[in-house]
This record gives structure tokens, C-alpha cells and sequence, in this order.
RNA sequence: CGGGCUGUGGCGCAGCUUGGUAGCGCGCCUCGUUCGGGACGAGGAGGCCGCAGGUUCAAAUCCUGUCAGCCCGACCA
């Protein structure tokens, strides 16, 4: 195959689109392979989709040979099947929904699991049947709040999902297990460096989960991994490593002290020290209590008051929060809100008040650190006042605990024992999950099991975005020179560039092309008469194939130059051997 | 939803303060020269200045409203 630059539907632009930040958006319409259309929305131009293709087809290839079939369910769903999981309520305002002209609900579906379960459920009624691993590739909608960085975040995007079912825990875990293998061959022969991170499973329910994450700066998740051991998780899924639960015996009971003037963490602190302090050690901000109050927000919009208790050394990570609550969103309380409530003492709130059973009526749910026996400074649920010597367990009962501290880097490895966390963001490229029973229970898809029996199907789903995967794997291959495609993903193995005006020239650049042709090597050749030769040299490394062969003044020698995109390596070779050497470089044996 | 910024040929921008023929660079078309690192000359094509009201003899420019977009945050498999 042979794209002529004097013909291929593409224009480069000489200067960065304004509204592009990243590299991979700047790039990719710089280079012309994509053109917005709408916020988050995106035209595929030739070049953009064939890297696109490519990249589906890899991801093809892998799951077929799995046995996952391929189908495809249409992107323009009726409302109830969304009504029956819940879902056309959950997803909100993400969800692009329309009407057709009896007025009769659609969405343009932002994930099928109801589709898939439906059409298992439609069509299979046996454990014979199973286990079952289908999936699709197809067009996603998401009316995200806000689009970004060009591919990376869009409203429309593509997405391979997948979806098992088996008739048992045991089956789910060999359908997991050979999804996330397939996984690990993808994202090797996508070429970038990624992470398996453990992940919060969502809105999409059930239990494990884990994410593939493509290393990049301008990824949107923030990670942690085990200096030492193998632990990683996204700082959503961390868990806190809890310390053992103290006697408390010898602590003093608790007493109430004046702390005027201690508005923050730091000045109480040091009022402490000062005034009362410890017969053991100093104070420091992580005997301190400190109480948040925020709103949780249920889908249906009713609001729950919650406080939360972590130590006074760390903010609470309100997505980290969330991550473990959705559908649920969480949002600060409003000082309306804690006003409403006469026992809130703003800034010296404390559990003595908080608490389901206590004067608030406010659950409250502290960090896994705030274990028995741990010895406080907090609020006195009195302005000017702090309780001291406050014991876990012994003066107060929190209702439970929550993941909801911020994760620092260098916090202990929740794993192993030696090793301490270190933070890295990433680009969520993958997510695994199982899902366990939800989507069957909530639509009645079942099976005979061999007794006879009706049993409730199992369930995993598993994603990649392969329009991410182009943004993503373009942010980890380009230069400032422009893109560097690797091969197995490039739109084309060579860009062959004829430069000057000699007749001779471009016949031989001709003869290379059709024989590359011949010889099954993809082309894009620069054929484009009374174009500059800088002109064409800067196209080409903006295009950012991998190998990229010139014809010009060396072949009055007989030689032509072989460039490698991505280090920059010349080569000369005679004109005769060029097609050899090339099939040798694009085709290693 | 909060904060900031911006809407002027395909792309990047100036002009607006102080109202009076809509401009520059790139790209595009024609002719000639040039031809290994984004060439040069000459001549061209292309714009309801986001939209709607208002002020004025006259509005890209001033006023009011409105819509849209971008970036940061919130949010988000």
C-alpha cells in the first residue's frame, strides 16, 4: 500500500492548535490525524485511523485468542434496560439521553453491561453454555463535565468492553485471571509503559478490580507503588495500613483544656506542648483529631450529613472518598448545613457529639489509624476548648471507619514491612473487574445448574479505550520534533521522501515505493512536486513513522539515506540494496 | 457548578483604550526563479469581526443582554 502525500486527505500545520496542552492533542492535530468536531468530540482523519485500527486490531487479536467472540450492540439504546439497573438514574447528568418521536426515552450508551447481560440472558439458559466471554468494540458516550486533552478525555470515544459469565466464583476467577493475561500481551504490543494498579471498582459494582495505567505526567490518576514489594494501587484503592490496637490502661483520663487562640492544626499544637505537655514525647499534628464534615449526595439528590475523623497531619481526600462511595458523590457541608445542626461547634467539633447515637445524630466514621487505645487532642464541642487524652475505644466509639485520609508519598507499604509508598500518575488505559452478581440479580439472568437449579450468573467486564490508547500512546512516543509511532502501531512503516526537481529522482523514489509494495511494506511516500526539501523533512518527523527513506543528491553516488524517526541514525545505502535493507529493518527476523 | 481567559478569512494573531475604507504572518491559487532543513519575487482568492438589542450621521471598536469555546478546580469505569 502507498499513500502519496500529493493526494492523502491530511494537512500539517506549521503552528500548535491553541487549544491544545498536551502533547498528544497538539500533535495529533498538528500532524493532522484527528480535528475536533465539538468539545470532546473528534474527526478521524486517514492517518488517525489507521493508527486507530491498528491498535484495535492488536487488541482484536488478543481477545479472540482468548475465545472472546466479537459482536457488536447499537450505541443508541432504549431507556430500560438502564431504568432496570438503576443506572438512567446513577449515571445523571453524564448520560446523553434523547427522545424519538413518540417521546419514548434512548441514551447513547456509555457502557453496554446491560446490553451484554440481556443478550446472555436472551439467548443461553444452561451451564452447559457457559463460561462465555464476548465483547465489542464500539462507539462510547459520556457527557462529561469537562473534556479534555484532546483524546485523553472525550464525549465520545471508543472502548473495547468485554464481558464474562460463568456459573461460579471459581469459573469468574479463570475468566479474570485469562482477561487480565490477554491484557498484559496488549498493552506490551501497544508499546507503552504501564502499571497494573488495584482499583476501586465504582460505579460498576462488585468486587476486585484493577486498572492498567500508561506512565505519562499528564495522566488524570495518581498511583502509589511499593518501593520494595510488588504492591501498587491507585491512591483511591489504597489501604491503610491499620497499627495494632494499644492498651490504654495507663493513659490519663481524659480532661477538657482552654486552647484560646488555636485556630489551626499548627497553633494548637503548640498550645499543647506549651501547656499540657505529654510525660512520653511531644505532641504533633498526628495526635491531633481532626473532624470534616461533608454532605453525601444520593443519586435520587437527598443529602446525609457525615463526619469524618482522621489524624489533624492529613487532609481528607474527598476523591478518594468518593471513589469508595459511588454512586454517591460527596461535596464539603455547607456552613448552611452545619449551622443547621446547634451542637456543631464550628472548629472545635469533636466526638463527643458526633456519632449516630450521640447528641448530632451524625454517623461518624474515622481513618483505619484511629484504632483502640490511640490517645487524641480534639475539638471539646465547645468554642476556645479541646479534649485531651482522648482514647479510642475507651471514651469514645466511632460508628466505623473509611478510607478517606489523603495518601502521601513515603506512608508505609500496606504489604510488606519494609517498604514505603512512592506516588506517580498514569493515564487509565484498562480496567478489570469482576463484577460478581449485580447486573444478573438486577436482571433476572440465570441458569440451570447440574441439579436442575436455577443459579444467578457471575459476571466480569473488562475495558480498554483504543482512542485513549492512540492520545496515550502518542504522549509516550513523541519527540519535539513531532510523533514517534512504534512500529506495530505506526500508520505506516516507512515515509519515503523524493526531494529536488531531478526527473531521476522521483522515478527512483517510485521504483522503491512499488517495490516496497511488492515486498508488503506499508508506504507513505512524499511525492509532492515543488515542495521544499525542509518542507518535506519536517512533515516527516512530525508524522513520526519509523523509518523514514530519502532519495536525492546522494543518488547521483547510487546511495540513498535510511533514517531512524526515533534516534535520529543515518544510513547510507546504495539504491540498489535500499528495498532489502528496509524489509530487513521493518520486518526484523 | 466555582475561578480565569477568549470569540476578527482554513491556522496563529493585531486592530478595540481614543468609533470613520478590516489588517499581518502561515496556508491556498497563477506565473517565474529556487530545490538537503519550514525558499524568493510579482499578481490573486477568501471574513455578517460569535449572536441579539441599544447609543450614534457612522460600531470589530462604546453600552446591555446572550451564546459558545479554552484553561484551572470540583466532577468523572
Amino acid at each position: 500500500m502507498i499513500l502519496r502525500l500529493s493526494s492523502l486527505f491530511v494537512r500539517t500545520l506549521r503552528e500548535d492548535p491553541v487549544d491544545a496542552e498536551v502533547p498528544s492533542h497538539r500533535l495529533l492535530v498538528r500532524a493532522g490525524y484527528i480535528r475536533r468536531a465539538a468539545p470532546g468530540i473528534y474527526t478521524w482523519l486517514p492517518l488517525g485511523l489507521r493508527v486507530l485500527r491498528r491498535v484495535e486490531d492488536i487488541i482484536r487479536a488478543e481477545m479472540d485468542a482468548i475465545g472472546a467472540q466479537e459482536m457488536l450492540f447499537p450505541a443508541l439504546l432504549p431507556r430500560e434496560p438502564y431504568e432496570a439497573s438503576n443506572r438512567w438514574t446513577e449515571y445523571g447528568p453524564n448520560i446523553f439521553r434523547l427522545k424519538d418521536r413518540k417521546g419514548a426515552d434512548y441514551l447513547l450508551g456509555p457502557t453496554h453491561e446491560e446490553m451484554f447481560t440481556l443478550a446472555v440472558k436472551d439467548l443461553y439458559s444452561s451451564y452447559k453454555d457457559l463460561p462465555l466471554s464476548i465483547y465489542q468494540i464500539q462507539t462510547k458516550y459520556r457527557d462529561e463535565a469537562r473534556p479534555r486533552a484532546g483524546l485523553l478525555r472525550g464525549r465520545e470515544f471508543v472502548m473495547k468492553d468485554s464481558y464474562s459469565f460463568d456459573v461460579d466464583d471459581a469459573g469468574l476467577e479463570r475468566s479474570y485471571a485469562a482477561h487480565r493475561a490477554a491484557y498484559v500481551r496488549i498493552f506490551d504490543r501497544l508499546g507503552f509503559e504501564y502499571v497494573i494498579v488495584r482499583a476501586t471498582s465504582g460505579a460498576m459494582g462488585g468486587s476486585r478490580s484493577e486498572e492498567f495505567l500508561a506512565r505519562a505526567e499528564v495522566g488524570e490518576d495518581t498511583y502509589v507503588r511499593c518501593s520494595t514489594c510488588d504492591y501498587a494501587a491507585n491512591v483511591e484503592a489504597v489501604e491503610t495500613r491499620v497499627p495494632e490496637a494499644l492498651p490504654h490502661d495507663d493513659a490519663p483520663a481524659a480532661h477538657v483544656e482552654d486552647t484560646p487562640d488555636t485556630p489551626t492544626i499548627a497553633t494548637l499544637v503548640d498550645h499543647v506542648n506549651a501547656a499540657h505537655p505529654r510525660d512520653d514525647r511531644a505532641w504533633t499534628a498526628a495526635d491531633t483529631l481532626k473532624n470534616v464534615l461533608v454532605a453525601l449526595v444520593h443519586p435520587d439528590g437527598t443529602r446525609e450529613p457525615l463526619a469524618i475523623g482522621v489524624p489533624g497531619d492529613r487532609e481528607v481526600d474527598l476523591k478518594r472518598l468518593g471513589g469508595q462511595l459511588e454512586p454517591i458523590e460527596v461535596e464539603p457541608m455547607t456552613d448552611e448545613e452545619i449551622a443547621a445542626h446547634p451542637t456543631l461547634v464550628k472548629g472545635y467539633i469533636g466526638p463527643g457529639v458526633l456519632g449516630a447515637d450521640r447528641a448530632s445524630g451524625i454517623r461518624y466514621v474515622v481513618d483505619p489509624r484511629v484504632v483502640t487505645g490511640t490517645r487524641w487532642v480534639t475539638g471539646a464541642d465547645e468554642a476556645g476548648h479541646h479534649v485531651l487524652d482522648l482514647v479510642a475505644g475507651r471514651d469514645f466509639t466511632p460508628d466505623g471507619t473509611i478510607e478517606a485520609a489523603e495518601v502521601r508519598a513515603g506512608d508505609p507499604c500496606p504489604r510488606c514491612d519494609d517498604g514505603v509508598l512512592e506516588a506517580a500518575r498514569g493515564i487509565e488505559m484498562g480496567h478489570i473487574f469482576q463484577l460478581g452478581r449485580k447486573y444478573a440479580e438486577a436482571l433476572g439472568l440465570q441458569v440451570l445448574d447440574e441439579n436442575g437449579k436455577l443459579v444467578t450468573v457471575t459476571m466480569g467486564s473488562y475495558g480498554i479505550g483504543p482512542s485513549r490508547a492512540v492520545a496515550a500512546i502518542a504522549e509516550g512516543n513523541h519527540d519535539e520534533l513531532g510523533l514517534c509511532w512504534p512500529r506495530e502501531i505506526a500508520p505506516a512503516d516507512v515515509h519515503l521522501v523524493a526531494t529536488g526537481k531531478d526527473r531521476a529522482v522521483f522515478d527512483e523514489a517510485e521504483r522503491i515505493a512499488a517495490e516496497l509494495e511488492a515486498r508488503g511494506v506499508e508506504v507513505i511516500y512524499d511525492d509532492r512536486p515543488k515542495v521544499s526539501p525542509g518542507v518535506k523533512f519536517k512533515d516527516a518527523e512530525l508524522l513520526g513513522m519509523p523509518t523514514v527513506v530519502v532519495v536525492g543528491r546522494g543518488l547521483a553516488d547510487g546511495v540513498v539515506e535510511v533514517r531512524d524517526r526515533r534516534t535520529g541514525e543515518k544510513t547510507e545505502v546504495a539504491a540498489a540494496d535500499v528495498v532489502d535493507h528496509v524489509v530487513a529493518v521493518v520486518r526484523p527476523a
